[in-house]
DNA sequence: CTGAAAGCGCTTACAG
DNA sequence: CTGAAAGCGCTTACAG
C-alpha cells in the first residue's frame, strides 16, 4: 500500500487513521486516499490492536438471547459505543445465567472491557480472570467484583405492582416466580413479600417456573388450584410466565381479569401480544444498554462510575381489575 | 512469561498451542502450565492473529434481534464453530434488513468470514468489500455474492399453509404481508398466490405490515373489514403478526378461528403463548445456523459446499378450522 | 529437546 | 512535511 501510494508507512498511518492535518500536506494525503481506495486497502486491525494493546471492543454478556430485553440494551450500548468510535460485540452465554465459558476462547476477539448484563456474578469469574475491566448490568449492586454498576430499579417496580393489586382490592396474591437463580429475580421476590406483608395483604403461594410458556401456564395452575382461598390475583415474574398464567386461567374457566387479575414484567412484545393486555412493568432497557456503555467508557479513562439505578413503570392495562367480591 | 518459567519465548508457544508432544519434555512443559497458572498468563490474541493471518472468528449479521429465530441460528452455529475451534460473533445489523454498516468498523474484530442471515444482498456490499468468505442463509439462492448458501424451504412451508387451509375448505384468503423488502417475504407471497390459484381459490387481498403486533392488528382490520366478501382467513407472514390479527378479529366480534382462520409462520415462543394457539410453520434455525456454519468452515478449507435446502414442517394448532358455511 | 531469529502490519517517537 | 526504525507478542522454520 505504501509502495503503490509512494509514501512511507508512517504516512499511510497518519492518513488513514486521520491524524495526518498539519502534519502531511493536503497533496500527498490526498494520494494516499485515492490509493487505498483503488487497492480497497484496510488497515489490518490485528495489527492495531497488537500496537495500540487495546481494541475499541467491548463484550456484552447476556444470559440468553431469546429476550428482547436484552436486544434492547445491546442497541443501547451499541449506540453510545458508536459515538466513542467503539464497538460493541454480543456474547449469549450457552447456559443462560449459569457459568459463563471463557468468552476469550469462544469469540475470539480481543477486547477492552466487559458488559455482562443480568449475570450471577458467580458466573462471570473465567471472564473476571482475564483481568478485564467489567460493568454489570441489573446484578446485585452489592457484590465488589465489578468496576461499574447500572441497576434497574426492581424492587420499586414490584412496589408499584403491589401497590396496584392493592389498591385493586386484592388481598390474596400468589407469586409466579422465575426458576433462575439471579439478582433480578431475588429482588422481586423479596420486595413483592415485603409490599404486601406490610400491608396487611400476603403472598399467599409462590410457584416457582421455568421462563417459558408452558411452565407458566402449570404454576398458574398449581396457583389456582392449590389448598386454600383461591388467589385474587398472580403477581409474574416475567410476561411469558404471564402469558402462560392467562391461559391456565381460561382452562380453569376463569374470566382475566375479572376473576383473576395477572400482572407480567418487563413488557416485551408479548405484553401486548396477548389478550387482555398485560399490566407490567416496562423496564428502560435501552438506557441500561447506554449507561452500561458510558461506565465502561469512564472505567477505560480510569474514571470511577458512580452506580446508576433507572426507574422502571408500571404500565397499567386489561389484565388487572378490582379484586372479585 | 518466558522468563519466569525459564524457558524460551518459542517453547512456551509450542506447550499454550498444545504442540509440544515429541518436542518438549514433559518436565518443562509442566513447568511452562504452572507458570501459566500462577501468572494468569493469556496469550495475546491480536498478536497470534496478527501472525496467522486468521482469528478463528466469524461474524454473524443478523437483521434484528428482537426475533427469536436468529437466536436460535446463533445457537446453531456457536456449536458447529466450538466443534471446530471457532467462535462466532453477532453483529445486529442496525438498520434491519436495509444496508449494513462495515461491521469491521463497528466491531473491530478482525474476522475469518461472515455469515449473513435474511439479508437483503445488497445490504451486504459493504461487508463484501472486505472481501471475506460470506454464507448466506434465507437469501435468494440466485444471487451469486456467496461463497455458500443454506436455505429454509419456504415456499414449500407456505404450500403446506395453503394446502391445510383449502383442505378445510376456505376459498377467500387474505395475506398479511411483512412489509421488509427480503427474499423470505417475497418467497412467501408468491408461493401463496401460485398455491391458492393452481387450487381455483385467490388471494382476496394482501395487507402490508410491519412486523409488529400493532401492525398486524391493523392490517387484518383492514382486510377483514375492506371491500368485497370477508376473507375465511388470514395468512400471516409472521407469528407477530399473526398475534396481532387475532386481536383485530376478536375485536371486530369474530371468532378465532370459528369465524377467521388464522395461519402464522416461525413457531416462535408467541405461538403458544397467544389464545389459540397458532397454526404455523416451524422452521428449524439451529439447523440453519449449524449448516450455516459448516459450510463457512468448508470455504475457509478451500472446498465448495453444496447449497443446502432445509424442509420446514406445518404445525397445526387451534387458530385454523373449517370455513364457515 | 531447546533457543535465537525473523516477521506478521501496524503506530509512534525521532531525525532530517 | 516525510521517512527510517523500533517494537507490540506471537508462531514457525531453522540451527544446535
Amino acid at each position: 500500500m505504501a509502495r503503490v501510494a509512494g509514501v512511507s508507512q508512517a504516512t499511510v498511518s497518519l492518513v488513514m487513521g486521520d491524524k495526518w492535518r498539519g502534519r502531511v500536506s493536503e497533496r500527498t494525503a490526498e494520494a494516499v486516499r485515492t490509493a487505498a481506495r483503488e487497492l480497497g486497502y484496510r488497515p489490518n486491525l490485528a495489527a492495531r490492536n497488537l500496537r495500540l494493546g487495546l481494541t475499541r471492543t467491548a463484550l456484552l454478556v447476556v444470559p440468553a438471547l431469546t429476550n428482547e430485553f436484552f436486544a434492547r440494551v445491546h442497541t443501547g450500548a451499541a449506540r453510545v459505543a458508536a459515538e466513542h468510535g467503539m464497538g460493541v460485540v454480543l456474547y449469549p452465554s450457552p447456559e443462560g445465567t449459569g457459568p459463563a465459558r471463557d468468552p476469550f476462547a469462544s469469540s475470539r476477539a480481543t477486547l477492552d472491557g466487559v458488559i455482562a448484563s443480568s449475570m450471577a456474578a458467580e458466573a462471570l469469574t473465567d471472564i473476571r480472570a482475564g483481568g478485564l475491566p467489567l460493568v454489570m448490568l441489573d446484578s446485585d449492586p452489592a457484590r465488589p467484583e465489578a468496576a461499574g454498576t447500572v441497576n434497574l430499579d426492581i424492587a420499586d417496580g414490584t412496589r408499584q405492582v403491589a401497590r396496584h393489586l392493592l389498591a385493586l382490592g386484592h388481598r390474596r396474591i400468589a407469586h409466579l416466580a422465575a426458576d433462575v437463580d439471579s439478582w433480578t429475580f431475588r429482588v422481586r421476590a423479596r420486595a413483592l413479600t415485603e409490599a404486601l406483608t406490610s400491608a396487611g395483604a400476603a403472598v399467599v403461594r409462590s410457584e416457582p417456573a421455568a421462563l417459558t410458556v408452558a411452565a407458566g401456564l402449570s404454576a398458574a395452575e398449581r396457583a389456582l388450584t392449590g389448598p386454600g382461598p383461591r388467589p385474587t390475583a398472580l403477581v409474574c415474574d416475567d410476561d411469558v410466565l404471564a402469558a402462560g398464567a392467562c391461559k391456565a386461567a381460561r382452562r380453569l374457566g376463569l374470566r382475566v381479569p375479572d376473576d383473576v387479575s395477572v400482572t407480567g414484567f418487563d413488557d416485551l412484545a408479548m405484553a401486548t401480544a396477548v389478550d387482555p393486555e398485560l399490566t407490567t412493568v416496562r423496564l428502560p432497557a435501552e438506557s441500561v444498554g447506554e449507561a452500561g456503555m458510558r461506565a465502561l467508557i469512564k472505567v477505560l479513562d480510569g474514571e470511577d462510575p458512580a452506580p446508576v439505578t433507572l426507574p422502571v413503570d408500571l404500565i397499567v392495562r386489561d389484565s388487572t381489575t378490582a379484586a372479585p367480591r
